[in-house]
DNA sequence: ATCATTATCATACATACGTTCGAATTCCTA
DNA sequence: TAGGAATTCGAACGTATGTATGATAATGAT
């Protein structure tokens, strides 16, 4: 070992990027390698297969994601101000890692098994966000409802939002390049949240 | 032509479902023929290519959703009434369809151009939704807000919580198929998308 | 300096892919 | 019922894939 880079890491490195523009199938060896400035041979070398470079791929994209939420719902302030920074947050996090969208909607996509570390991070995220809305509910400043399925409903506007950003830009003409559009698109989603989650003031349907 | 089943259909019925399990590049032209019962060649006599053939399939998935979504929207009762029968809709079309959100996942994924007749259905819908909310806004039972932002944040929650399904079920344990859990899941997003989209009663934050 | 371990490399293999081609067959029309 | 068009068929093409293999090179401990 001790090259002037890792090879391994090279090899994870590049195969990011490529699975998340071509899922597990669009993604070859041969490019991966070439990429990575790799031999044909390393990734069964330093992995054994492709599918467990895939596996190394994605705990190394939702590890990060994972600790940032756990950080986040941590800090200090109200439940309702720790919702709205999460919510922008994500925004955020997925816009500057846009490979890790690509990569989640690879993974949703494909019928392979999805990878442990995944499923980890999934249910840390999950049991994150629904402690914060139980503490909300506590104090008063959240509807009664399944704060697990509250969860849910909150996390999916950023996500899909984010998702569908091709689709939007073509088909809409709506541009999250646009740093305006942005802007108008994420305010209106917190506040679209914050009154999804606030409890009824008088009046009930 | 007059065969005992159209040979183009049976191609489109067989591709539709193993795009949706695979995705462009995960269905073989080998696959969809043998499971259509055609020859290896038919694909290419009767589209030209795959890619055409894609594009055929896609039309023929999305455009019953526009149609579905259109007659929805301009049914009588009031604009709130609408849009909570729109949102539960969306959720049993899904259900139903299953191959439709599989497939809308692979076509968010792949980086291959989006088919006009995908991105048609979608303007339609966007459009009909916005309408819907925007006559909500007129009379009052819709808050101030881009009603075309407002009307992707509602539809994320169906189109989302469909598409993680198995990713739920496999990390979370929740499971859609159990018709109580699924239940409880629909009216909670309801409840939700109501409550984010009624005007503020009184206090404000 | 020697040697076993670790890593890289070029090559080969079996398989699968989309598409093309010409012959064989089926179908409708005249 | 004959003829021409439409369709189906089997085989072949060039290319790309994941993995295996054995030789070569670099590395670190003795």
């Amino acid at each position: 070992m001790h090259e002037t880079v890792d090879t391994a890491t090279a090899l994870i490195d590049a195969a990011r990027a490529l699975f998340a523009e071509g899922g597990y199938r669009g993604a070859s060896i041969r490019a991966i390698t070439a990429r990575a400035g790799a031999n044909l041979g390393a990734v069964t070398y330093h992995f054994g297969s492709k599918e467990r470079l895939y596996e190394a791929v994605a705990a190394s994209m939702v590890e990060p994601l994972a600790a940032h939420v756990a950080n986040l719902v941590t800090r200090p302030g109200s439940s309702t101000e720790r919702t709205e920074a999460l919510v922008t947050s994500v925004f955020d996090y997925l816009q500057e890692h846009p490979d890790l969208p690509r990569f989640m909607v690879q993974l949703l996509g494909s019928a392979r098994p999805i990878p442990q570390a995944v499923q980890t991070a999934l249910r840390r995220n999950h049991r994150a966000i629904t402690e914060l809305l139980a503490e909300g509910q506590a104090d008063g400043s959240v509807r009664a409802e399944e704060p697990g399925l509250l969860a849910l409903n909150i996390i999916a506007i950023p996500i899909w939002l984010t998702l569908v950003r091709r689709l939007l830009q073509q088909a809409l003409g709506l541009d999250q390049d646009d740093r305006e559009i942005r802007r108008a698109m994420i305010e209106t989603a917190v506040r679209f949240i914050r009154a999804g989650l606030a409890p009824p003031s008088e009046g009930d349907a």
